[in-house]
DNA sequence: GATGAGCTTGACGTTTACGTAAAGTAGACC
DNA sequence: GGTCTACTTTACGTAAACGTCAAGCTCATC
């Protein structure tokens, strides 16, 4: 349940290959390089192999979730750097960032929002559906 | 409320340029061009300009809404499609279109989890941040 | 020591969703 | 009749998010 992105201190110490988070997430190595090149994750190095650390896991985590509600990868590194920097800056920096969170959160809201009229237009065309469903049905054992 | 795709037999009557939906929604004509051309919208036409109708205009909502969402133009045309061929089709095709709906509706499960997912996050980020920030000003208070 | 599996860095290709500029048309107004 | 404004088509450009080779390293295994 409590996963952070901020270190907590030494609680897990797996690590993974590239390969391993890739089948774990089901997405390419290709993909997860691209998303180091675009500052989101950011593995250590042995020799030139890099190894990923639960931090980097929860980052690809949330990456993934932030790109199935339709975020870019500028935004969702918006998000992480939000989330790695949250405690640091001065007074005028951390109200900025409170009212950044707010925002998302309106966005997030809206999304709701988006969603729920989508599932009500779903039900519209399952009615509909059913209804001629029922009907072809209704012939069928009135004509057998 | 109860917008509808189907041509709802004639209740309004208005008609829109392409210009006037674009200053509505907030896109350029551009974009509902490029919609049309890919099988999101059917203006009459009249002449050579095009003419929008209600039908077209809840069309570009529901459009807009599903980009909102992160889908594609491909798989909003396919709810389009649901929503206008829903009543026809043969047995076989109606059970088919029920399993693509329940399918959406899992996709839209998974967002809304993905939406707590964020809020929780954002909450835990501005629990972090409000309590800098409340260190902050006791400092601040206690060095006045 | 060759072979294969898995990693690396480039570099170019591709799809999606438009932006943008060019050049022409059609109706309203002075 | 000229000038605006809003529309039209055609065509090339572009940013984002990877896919797809190519060529090379490295380590275990036969």
């Amino acid at each position: 349940m409590s996963e952070t992105l901020s270190p907590a201190p030494s609680r897990e110490r797996r690590t993974y290959s590239i390969g391993e988070l890739a089948r774990r997430f089901e997405v390419t190595p290709r993909t997860i390089r691209f998303y180091e090149q675009e500052g989101l994750l950011d593995p250590e190095r042995r020799g030139q192999t890099r190894v990923y650390h639960e931090k980097d896991r929860v980052r690809l985590s949330l990456t993934l979730r932030g790109k199935r509600l339709g975020f870019s990868l500028a935004e969702i590194r918006e998000v992480i750097q939000l989330y790695d920097h949250a405690p640091d800056g001065d007074e005028r920096q951390l109200r900025r960032m409170l009212d950044i969170l707010a925002e998302k959160r309106r966005g997030l809201e809206r999304q709701l929002e988006d969603i729920r009229a989508l599932q009500h237009e779903l039900d519209d065309v399952e009615d509909r559906c059913r209804e001629s469903l029922d009907a072809l049905l209704a012939r069928h054992s009135r004509d057998a």
